[in-house]
Formats: C-alpha cells, sequence, structure tokens
DNA sequence: AAGACTGACAACCGCACCTTT
DNA sequence: AAAAGGTGCGGTTGTCAGTCT
C-alpha cells in the first residue's frame, strides 16, 4: 500500500513550534484530549499535519515529561537496556518513566555511545580494578552477563529477545504500562477531593481520567497533577488550564 | 571580530504494523 | 480477505548555540 507523506499538502508548515502554536494545541488537548491525530490539527485550528503534532506533544508539551540531564542511574539503564534490545527506544523509554524515546534516542547518540566506546578502550586493570572504581566514577559500567547481576526484569527482556520471540517483547510493553498504569490513583469522587502527596505526575491519563467523568477542571487539580512543576511552568500551565475551560483561583491564591 | 566547526536536540521522513471498513 | 487509513517507531536531518581558530 502507498501513502502519500502527510505533511505534503499545501500550506502546512514544517519546522520549530512558535509558542502560540504550543498553547493552540496544549489548550486544544487539554479540553479535547487526542482521539484522531489527522483530524487534530484542523479541529485545532493549526496549519500543520497530524503527526508534527503528536511528535510535538509526545516528545515536548505533554506535562508528565522529566526535563534536564539524565541521571548517572538513568544512563546506566539506558546502556544495559540498549544492551539487550538494541535501538528499540521506545521499549527502552518505557523503562525510564517521563523519558519519551526521541530523547533517550539523542542522548545515546550524542552522549551515552562515545563514552561508552572511550570506556571500552580502557585497558583491562581500569576496568576490573575495584580500587580504579573511583577514578572512573563517571562512566557507566559495562552491563554483566551474569544474570545474578542483572536486575530480574532485564534478564527476563535478554531472555525473550534471545528466542527473538516479539511477541513475549510486547507482553512485556504491554506488563510495563500496566505498571505505570498501577502507580496511578483510581480517579474518583475522593481523588479530587483528596490532595494526597502520593499522587503521580502523569497529567494525560489523570486528565483523561478527569475529562471523561467530571464536567470541568478546577486548578486545585492542576496543582495535584503539577506539584512537582517550578512557578514559571506552573504558571504557564495554569494560564493554558484557563484558556482550556477550567476554572480556579489564581495560582498565587493557592 | 568573524567565520568554521561541533555538539545537542527538536523535528521530519519513510516504513511497518494495527485497526477499521 | 483485502484495501484504506491511522499510529508508532527508528533513522536521519536541520537548526541553533557554544567553542575554537
Amino acid at each position: 500500500m502507498v501513502r502519500a507523506p502527510c505533511c505534503d499538502k499545501m500550506g502546512l508548515k514544517k519546522g520549530p513550534w512558535t509558542p502560540e502554536e504550543d498553547q493552540i494545541l496544549v489548550s486544544y488537548i487539554l479540553k479535547h484530549g487526542h482521539e484522531n491525530w489527522r483530524a487534530l490539527p484542523k479541529q485545532a485550528g493549526l496549519l500543520r499535519c497530524g503527526k508534527s503534532c503528536r511528535l510535538r506533544w509526545i516528545n515536548y508539551l505533554r506535562p508528565d515529561i522529566k526535563r534536564g540531564n539524565f541521571t548517572l542511574e538513568d544512563e546506566e539503564t539506558i546502556i544495559q537496556l540498549h544492551e539487550k534490545l538494541g535501538n528499540r527506544w521506545s521499549t527502552i523509554a518505557a523503562k525510564l518513566p517521563g523519558r519519551t524515546d526521541n530523547e533517550i534516542k539523542n542522548v545515546w547518540h550524542t552522549h551515552l555511545k562515545k563514552r561508552l566506546k572511550q570506556y571500552q578502550t580502557k585497558p583491562d586493570y581500569v576496568k576490573n580494578n575495584p580500587k580504579s572504581k573511583n577514578k572512573i566514577k563517571s562512566e557507566p559500567s559495562i552491563p554483566s552477563q551474569s544474570s545474578d547481576e542483572v536486575p530480574s526484569s532485564l534478564s527476563e527482556v535478554s531472555s525473550i529477545t534471545d528466542t527473538g520471540d516479539q511477541k513475549e517483547v510486547d507482553n512485556i510493553k504491554a506488563d510495563n504500562m500496566v505498571d505505570s498504569l498501577q502507580c496511578l490513583p483510581k480517579i474518583d469522587e475522593s481523588f479530587w477531593s483528596d490532595n494526597s502527596s502520593t499522587l503521580p505526575l502523569n497529567f494525560e491519563a489523570v486528565a483523561d481520567g478527569y475529562r471523561s467523568q467530571v464536567p470541568m477542571f478546577s486548578v486545585d487539580h492542576i496543582m495535584v497533577a503539577h506539584k512537582n512543576l517550578d512557578d514559571d511552568s506552573m504558571e504557564f500551565w495554569y494560564e493554558l488550564f484557563i484558556k482550556a475551560g477550567g476554572e480556579g483561583d489564581s495560582i498565587e491564591q493557592l
């Protein structure tokens, strides 16, 4: 089946997104969700293709995205998973909540691949001598082939990919999704009246649940969903929230 | 000071898979 | 069962800021 690229249509904008476009997209998704990416730009009044909107939302605008530097632990996880899974960035991203496949892919190509290469060219006595560990503190550890030293989930993935059984890999993916969803609270009335500090930060899921169950956002819910945001980000999201039809007090009053 | 180079990251493209008709 | 359309994924490119010469 041959399909014309969706952006070939005349008049569709390409390239970097402007803050105005971001605002339109976020505001639209907060209000209506994203059931149909292809139809979304037209309905939202954006001169972009659906694919571009989806990418922008997933890689940049989604509120549950962790911005900023990767920790050493994150980097080690990526290296280990890459060792097991290869370039399956979305599967790797599923293991790192808040990180996107694109971000991980970029980090791999710009930092980790290079660093791993440097590490692998180090003499064996540097790699193997425990006393030299401090000297190479910033270097990622080479993943062990021993299953004893690999987290159970990793050895599981390893054994599955070794057999090349795609179905089982997909099952693991699905399990990861289930794990993520289990971290979310049940969204009912008590959820919205209880500002528990253990609430998750997956705003997309929270918003989806909220949209389907409650008629209008309240600023308390945004605060709950975004309790990890700094003041500037909070203000940004609050403005969008109000534009999307939300109701509530100003941030300063909370 | 200015042009060249490099690294980081956002965004695009094409393909494959999945779902719907 | 097959065609059509939508979505997700991975590879690649484009852009921009910082550094070097």
